[in-house]
DNA sequence: GTCTATATCTAGATAGAC
DNA sequence: GTCTATCTAGATATAGAC
C-alpha cells in the first residue's frame, strides 16, 4: 500500500493544527494571557494532547520561528535572484523580513525573551536552532558572493556572519521599537545599509587597511564560538 | 527621638535578608529550581512576607540587578577620578563591571531573558528601570566630558548614549560567553575599546566628515525613543 | 507598618489509563 | 494518540498577631 509522501499523516494534522490555533491566539490575547488549555480547548483537544506533540509552550514559539523563518528565505532567494546592487539586495531581504513578521510584532518581544536566554533550545545560537541559522547564514552569503561591489578579499569572508549577527540585533531593535508600524526600524534600515556599502566599499582603499584590519578582528570576535 | 538615617529599619533588613537569600538560592541550585516557598522558608519567613516586598520572583532579579549597578558605578567613579586616558578609563569601568558579575555568570542568562522583554519592568528601557540607566548614563558622561581625548563636538554629545548602548550589548556578549572565565569577553573589551578611541579621534578630520555625519545620524537612530 | 499562617487560584507540565 | 486526573509552583486573599 503506497501513501503519497506530500500528504499529512494525521499526526502532522494535528501538529499544524495546534501551531495554528496557538499562533491566533497569541495574536489575538497575547502570549502570556493564552494558556495551554486555551489552546487545547480552541483546537478542539485535551491539554495532555497538546503536550504530546509539544514539549512545552514555548516550544510552540519556537515552531512558529522556524516556520515565519523558512518563508523569509523563500522571499530572500527570490530577492537575490532578482539582481540588483548590494544595498537593494540587503534591503530587500531585511525589509521582506519585517513585512513577515509585523503581524506578530505585539508577542514579538515575548519571543525574545525566550531566544535571548543561553543554553536555550530557543537560542539563536544553540543546536536546535541550527536549521534556521545556516538556512539564514546561507542566504547572505550568496548575497556577498553574488555582488558586484568590490571589497577586501577577507571582509568578504567575514561580511556574511556580521550580517547574520546585525539581523540579530535588528530584531532586538525592532521589537522594542514602538512607532507606528516599527517606521523606525525601516528607517534604520534605509540608513545603515547604504553606510555599510560605504564601509565595506572603503575597504579596498590602502589608507584604511589599518582601520580595516582591526576591524576585521574585531567581526571575528563577534563571531558565535 | 532621634534615629540613626543610616540605621536599617527592620523592614529594611528583612528586605536584605530576602534578596540575599534568593540571590544564593540562585547560585546553589539555579533559578528556575528555586521557589519562592524555598526562599521564604530558607530566609525564615512565610511567603506572604516575601511577596510582601516583592511584588513577584522576577523583581527579586531586578532588586539584584540594581544592587550590583550601584555598586558598579561606585567603582566606576572611583576609575575614572584616578585619571587616565580615554581608552584606559573606558577599559577600566567596563572590567569593573565584568568583575562584579562574574559570580553570577551561570543565571546572567536568565536575567537577560527576563530583561530582554521589551515593556517589562525589568526592560532597561522601562521607567522602573530609569534610576540604573540614569546612573549609567552619568558615569559615561563624565568620562566623555572629562576626557583629553579629542574629537568631534556633535560626536561627543552622543558618544555616552553609544557607550550604554555598547554597554548592553557587551553583557549580552557575556552572557553567551562559555570561554573559561569569560576571557573572549575581556579581549572583546581589549580590542573594541582602542578600536573605539581611534574612530572617535578620526572623527576631527575633514576626510572623514562625511561618514562621520552618516555615522551619528545612524547613532541618533539607535538611541531608545 | 511588619509579619505569620492557611487556604485558594491559576496555569504549565506530567502520569497513567484507554 | 488521546484522554482525565494530578502535581507543582507562582501568586493572591484573608484573617489575624505584634
Amino acid at each position: 500500500m503506497e501513501t503519497d509522501p506530500k500528504a499529512e499523516t494525521r499526526g502532522e494534522q494535528t501538529r499544524r493544527l495546534i501551531v495554528e490555533t496557538a499562533i491566533r491566539l497569541f495574536g489575538e490575547v497575547g502570549y502570556e494571557k493564552t494558556t495551554m488549555r486555551a489552546i487545547a480547548s480552541a483546537a478542539g483537544l485535551s491539554v495532555g494532547n497538546a503536550y504530546y506533540y509539544f514539549p512545552s509552550k514555548d516550544s510552540l514559539v519556537t515552531e512558529f520561528y522556524l516556520q515565519l523563518q523558512r518563508e523569509h528565505m523563500a522571499r530572500a532567494e527570490e530577492i537575490i535572484a532578482a539582481g540588483g546592487g548590494f544595498s537593494e539586495q540587503l534591503t530587500g531581504v531585511l525589509m521582506a523580513g519585517l513585512d513577515l513578521w509585523d503581524p506578530y510584532h505585539s508577542f514579538g518581544g515575548r519571543f525574545i525573551g525566550i531566544a535571548a536566554v543561553p543554553g536555550s533550545p530557543t537560542s539563536p545560537f544553540s543546536e536546535e536552532s541550527a536549521e534556521a541559522r545556516e538556512l539564514s547564514l546561507r542566504i547572505f552569503e550568496r548575497l556577498v558572493a553574488d555582488t558586484s561591489l568590490k571589497m577586501d578579499a577577507e571582509v568578504r569572508e567575514e561580511l556574511p556572519e556580521l550580517l547574520w549577527l546585525a539581523q540579530l540585533g535588528l530584531v532586538v531593535y525592532w521589537v522594542h521599537d514602538r512607532s507606528p508600524g516599527q517606521q523606525r526600524t525601516r528607517t534604520l534600515i534605509e540608513t545603515a545599509v547604504p553606510y555599510l556599502e560605504s564601509l565595506v566599499g572603503l575597504s579596498r582603499m590602502k589608507v584604511f587597511r589599518a582601520m580595516t584590519v582591526r576591524g576585521l578582528a574585531l567581526v571575528k570576535l563577534l563571531r558565535p564560538v
